[in-house]
DNA sequence: GCCATGGCTAGTA
DNA sequence: GCCATGGCTAGTA
């Protein structure tokens, strides 16, 4: 099934994820549906029109690494760190315990 | 075709 | 390390 996936549900499902939290472009896939829609998800927070409002920065890799970023993946370590997160090396310490828990509507 | 992924196998040590 | 998957864009005709 082919454009079935929206990006204003998937940057208004990311908004839910509080400061603190983080969750997967996997998660956030399988929570609309589109189970096998992780790549794609990575490629609409490429397109994020809004840093601000749409927080991109918490959407990690599956094993709880950094994953990418638009503005390079030093920044986004840096905001994740700023909002509480510690790393071990390049993953996320106590990856489970920070990841939110994702409400489909 | 390219990619901000992820899950699964082969096959080395 | 390979490749299925989904959305996007460059760039040919």
């Amino acid at each position: 099934m082919r454009g079935a996936l929206f990006a204003s549900d998937v940057y208004a499902l990311l908004r839910t994820v509080p400061k603190g939290k983080v969750t997967t472009y996997g998660d956030l896939a399988k929570a609309l549906g589109h189970p096998r829609a992780a790549r794609a998800i990575g490629r609409i927070m490429n397109a994020n029109p809004d840093p601000i409002v749409v927080p991109c920065h918490r959407v990690v890799a599956s094993d709880g690494g950094i994953g990418g970023y638009a503005y390079g993946t030093k920044v986004k370590k840096d905001i994740l760190e700023n909002e509480g997160l510690s790393f071990e090396g390049d993953r996320i310490k106590d990856f489970e315990k920070r990841r939110a828990v994702l409400k489909k509507n």
